[in-house]
DNA sequence: CCGCGCGGTAACGAATCGGTAACACGCCGA
DNA sequence: TCGGCGTGTTACCGATTCGTTACCGCGCGG
């Protein structure tokens, strides 16, 4: 994943639970044991996540979620909350936070989601990619080509521009998979084949031998620029 | 892997499949039967692995992983739990656990996660090698020589990344074997060989005089560089 | 110097994987 | 309720890739 993660947790065990698998997927992790420090590292580091247990000594988990948005801190923030409580999630929610884990969780789950919530936020993501005779906005979620708009499904527009924004990349299925399906997707791989097959076809100056979406055999796509 | 694992598993015939399947990976195997017994052997030991039961006599796998963790031993610890509850989980992560594979599991994803783990602890993977006139980008999964771009198959590259990522060591047809074509593979050793073969005449600049892909008669292959 | 064993290499048949079209399903609005 | 759209599944085909085999040459030991 290779980003800068804050926990802020209080239970030790778990917080180093936490931080060595945050390392384990490449992250670098910085840690806060109550809110008031969290709060210090966010504002001074600017993480590219936090994870935010909701109850915390000195300031809990809402302060500092509703602090870091009147901070204006774009952070994306994943909360973990005791009791799947709904009160508690939405407050979270309205407070600022992107995202939430009740306890207990499961250690996939949280890292999917953590993934995914950077993912989402890391680079500004372009606003616009543009490729060969094709222009596509992800603001107004359109593509055209020549000119011309080309319409896309909701799902089409999502793979393509999850390729384009990863442009150079090889991107395994699995990768593909949870990022525009989601993690928790259960679908057939052979689904993206479709969609590429769909893309080409509506990108590709030449279809059968298509020059920005490339085939990576054994393994997944590749969006190539030029 | 070429690892030191212990395993600790009441379970007889549980335990010997394991060794035996670490064994064929490679690693060096010690074993224990019960909690007591496996906190002897790792303390002394100190192995690069542990693979732990939650269900064990005379102490539990809890208590073992938090004993452990408590004498600041820094071993990652891979658990077997049982029943797939979450609860469970999450507490052994809190202990100090790594990860966890809930039986009953696949033998490959154990292995695999295991390797994982292992790896985690020594360094991370080179994203670029870089070697004569090529350059190989495990990102991109592509190789260039020389500027330009030269097509490699799927098995192509995972061997020449694993040969490159394992510069100036020897490795036996074993290793790669199991590395690059996974634990159960039915093949043929000498099909390294040819592969071998191919990937020199992509990289070498005198194939038959190899400078990079060296041959380690009797045993395997060694990547030198320079 | 000779023979054996191991690795290099080419060629072939088989398996695999991705492209694609046809089909099925569910959702939603008319 | 019906029909269309979006999405996911399946099956088939062709291209690629893989694994095996066979043969050759080299190096090493006797």
């Amino acid at each position: 994943m290779n980003a800068h993660v804050l926990i802020i947790e209080d239970d030790p065990t778990l917080l180093r639970g936490l931080k060595d698998n945050f390392e384990f997927e490449g992250c670098r992790v910085q840690t806060a044991t109550d809110g008031d420090a969290g709060l210090k590292i966010a504002l001074a580091m600017k993480p590219d996540l936090i994870v935010l247990d909701l109850m915390l000594p000195k300031v809990n988990g809402y302060e500092v979620c509703r602090f870091l948005r009147e901070e204006k801190l774009d952070v994306p923030i994943l909360m973990l909350t005791a009791k799947g409580e709904e009160s508690d999630v939405v407050l979270g929610l309205k407070l600022g936070a992107d995202d939430y884990v009740t306890k207990p969780f499961s250690i996939k789950e949280l890292l999917a989601r953590a993934e995914a919530l950077i993912r989402r936020t890391r680079r500004p993501a372009e606003r616009v990619h543009e490729f060969g005779d094709c222009r596509l906005d992800t603001e107004s979620r359109t593509l055209t080509r020549a000119g011309q708009e080309v319409p896309l499904s909701p799902k089409e527009f999502e793979l393509l521009a999850f390729l384009a924004g990863n442009a150079g990349r090889a991107l395994s299925r699995d990768t593909i998979m949870s990022s525009v399906w989601g993690y928790d997707a259960m679908v057939t791989p052979r689904s993206i084949d479709r969609f590429v097959t769909v893309l080409r076809q509506k990108i590709e100056p030449e279809p059968g031998a298509p020059r920005f979406i490339k085939t990576v055999r054994e393994f997944g796509y590749k969006f190539d620029v030029g």
